[in-house]
RNA sequence: GGGAGAAUUCCCGAGUGGCCAAAGGGGGCAGACUGUAAAUCUGUUGCGUUUCGCUUCGAUGGUUCGAAUCCAUCUUCUCCCA
């Protein structure tokens, strides 16, 4: 059996967690933290994981680390598929490395789910699903349509069926795959999951700006300096192997650059809905941190910011080594 | 200067007498989320005391039981001829 899913015992150690929506200074505030308390970078991003996709997707340069070490962060060739299920394991055993050299783990990053999972803990079964499997299903999915395969999944797994609406292709094909499987439904899964206590013990630090317009200023502002640094190169790099990069050619800042590419589109109207994409993504991390349990919502733009934290990590035991931040 | 046409809700855009607070799309806002999550999906978008009432379709006036839809005048814009 799996460790993590027979865990009963309490949290497993205290980490820091800097969370909030993209373009609020997440890993500046993260590094400063790791500078002041012998922390090392945990990332919590689907997307840096990925190697190569360094303007895109935001990855810290070795200046800004200055000598932090990092994990999870450019680490994988963009080839691999990533999951929530390999995010935790690799993290956990990461972390577990960090807490025995009696540093502090500092995770930082904007996936919602990864950070949620993580610090709860979430139990996910061993095995991966097969692509072969999937692929089955979309074809019935294809054949019978949405209400057919919501029905089909109301009969082994009424309770999760009924929360899905029959447009939720992605999540009724997951749960079919899971209780298909082995007759454990996802609702029973998830239940147990949630009745576990959390994993570890975070000091959770949310990022973000009062004024919605100020976030979305500082979203767009961050597009215009990736297409500086060279993301249109780094795009194209990623458009011409889109095929082989299944996870990572879903990331926010290529795939809406892809029809310019194919001479689809202008560049401008591209890079327009590039903003977009990311104002609406930076909601989404909104809503998802918003409703996160025990987070310490701090404001990005204040001059005090990294006084806030320490004060907050201070009180939640955290030794500092440095004097001031 | 002459002629033709257009003005609709945040934007684009349908609507040619009652079924219109007004299709559709965009954008906005809100939400969901347990192995693709920077993904995927949902709801909402004139105001209000919300199975009903009020105010909207460039402006003003008119026709009509009834007008975004018809008429007149005005304003603005586009196009064509000079």
């Amino acid at each position: 059996m799996d460790p993590i899913q027979t865990r009963q015992q309490g949290p497993a150690g205290r980490i820091i967690v800097v969370c909030g929506p993209t373009a609020t200074g997440k890993t500046e505030l993260a590094t400063r933290l790791c500078r002041i308390y012998n922390g090392e970078m945990v990332g919590a991003d689907s997307m840096q994981v990925y190697k190569g996709l360094r303007i895109g997707t935001a990855v810290p340069d070795p200046q800004m680390l200055g000598g932090i070490p990092s994990h999870l962060i450019g680490c994988l060739p963009p080839e691999e598929p990533f999951s929530v299920a390999d995010y935790v394991s690799r993290a956990e055993s990461i972390i577990g490395d960090i807490l025995r050299r009696n540093a502090v783990p500092v995770v930082c990053g904007g996936t919602g789910l990864y950070i949620s999972s993580l610090v709860n803990g979430i139990g996910f079964t061993k095995q991966k699903t097969t692509p072969d499997r999937r692929i089955e299903l979309q074809q019935t999915w294809e054949e019978q349509g949405a209400a057919a395969m919501l029905a089909r999944l109301a009969r082994l797994d009424p309770e999760y069926a009924a929360r899905l609406h029959p447009n939720d292709k992605n999540r009724i094909l997951r749960a079919l795959e899971e209780s298909e499987r082995d007759g454990s439904t996802l609702a029973q899964r998830n239940a147990a999951s949630r009745a576990r206590p959390p994993r570890f013990d975070a000091l959770l630090l949310g990022l973000s700006y009062p004024m919605r317009e100020d976030l979305y200023l500082r979203t767009d502002a961050r597009v215009d300096a990736m297409l500086s640094a060279g993301l249109l190169e780094e795009a194209e790099g990623v458009y011409q192997n889109r095929q082989r990069y299944k996870t990572a050619a879903q990331a926010i800042g290529y795939k809406e650059l892809f029809p310019y590419f194919a001479g689809e589109q202008t560049l401008e109207n591209c890079i327009y809905a590039l903003k977009k994409a990311t104002r609406n993504y930076a909601k989404r991390q909104l809503t998802w941190f918003k409703r996160t349990q025990g987070v310490h919502w701090l404001d990005a733009d204040a001059s005090d910011l990294s006084c806030k934290a320490q004060k907050l990590a201070d009180a939640a035991g955290f030794m500092p080594i440095l004097p001031y931040g």
